[in-house]
DNA sequence: TTTAAATAGCACCAATTTGGTCCAATTACT
DNA sequence: AGTAATTGGACCAAATTGGTGCTATTTAAA
């Protein structure tokens, strides 16, 4: 039920870029090192982000990384999917089920409910909401949403 | 982000015997086939639901499992934290998250916001509520919700 | 033109989690 | 006693996940 560790790495590495107004390209070790995430592993965070188009890469010398769109355009909900596929619970009342049972089964309008419920709240929350709130002006970093 | 199977088999079996109002105890083998779940498997199932004091158990001869409470009174949510404990998409926003930054965490609000929204919508879909529109009464049975 | 800086795309391994099964012990009815 | 059923634990295989590294490619600057 909880999303994985790198889709959390993703949503605190996009919540520190669109924190930091100042400059528009940001590379991979500096990105790193204010995230506290281990730059190999930030490095395929990143490659991630920009093949779901959420980030825009420039190659090169001076190159680095820059948000494709506005933070308050940028939903949770759409970084989750570009980690995970498809917001839901269960794989039924998702597109591709292939519910071996009957045409006629009975919990998937209720799931159909939840899932669509989860998707609006996560549809809701965009990254300016995530910054918002911090007076401090304080970067997120690493374990901020998995603890420990 | 998606349930563990052992959770759906869980709502599975749950929601089956929830439609068989008929009786009131019910073995093991008799759900392993109604549900189409290999009877070890459904077995631990419903061991760790009889834990989690959803069902209620019978020793010996003529024993088996039923229900503790009425469907209507119980909800997808508690099956779930049954088995996956507190409900969160991150461990952020729960009790024990012992995060390692600092106490004035930005993302917090957001999360438990989130997650407040997806709690309700598990707590406000109940067992009778996965059965109410299954007019043929046919039975669930395995990978209603997982699909393949 | 060369060099350095940076991303792209893999492929790989370790660790963890998950799923499935089975066995010995216990309980209760007949 | 004997049978039918749950209990609790342990165990193993498979899948997933997380982390890392390597090489190729691109670009800007020297």
């Amino acid at each position: 039920m909880r999303i994985n560790k790198l889709t959390d790495y993703a949503i605190v590495v996009m919540t520190n870029i669109a924190a930091m107004e100042s400059k528009k390209i940001h590379t991979a070790k500096e990105i790193s090192e204010i995230s506290k995430i281990p730059l190999p592993t930030v490095t395929r965070v990143l490659k991630t982000l920009c093949s779901g188009d959420l980030l825009e890469s420039q190659r090169g010398s001076q190159g680095g990384y820059a948000l494709t769109k506005s933070p308050s355009s940028i939903s949770i909900a759409t970084i989750i999917e570009c980690f995970e596929g498809p917001i839901a619970l269960t794989e039924c009342a998702t597109s591709d089920c292939a519910c071996s049972y009957e045409t006629t089964c009975s919990a998937q309008k209720p799931w159909q409910k939840i899932n669509e419920t989860v998707k609006l709240a996560l549809d809701k929350m965009k990254l300016n909401n995530m910054i918002e709130t911090s007076k401090s002006n304080e970067l997120l970093q690493l374990n901020m949403n998995l603890g420990g």
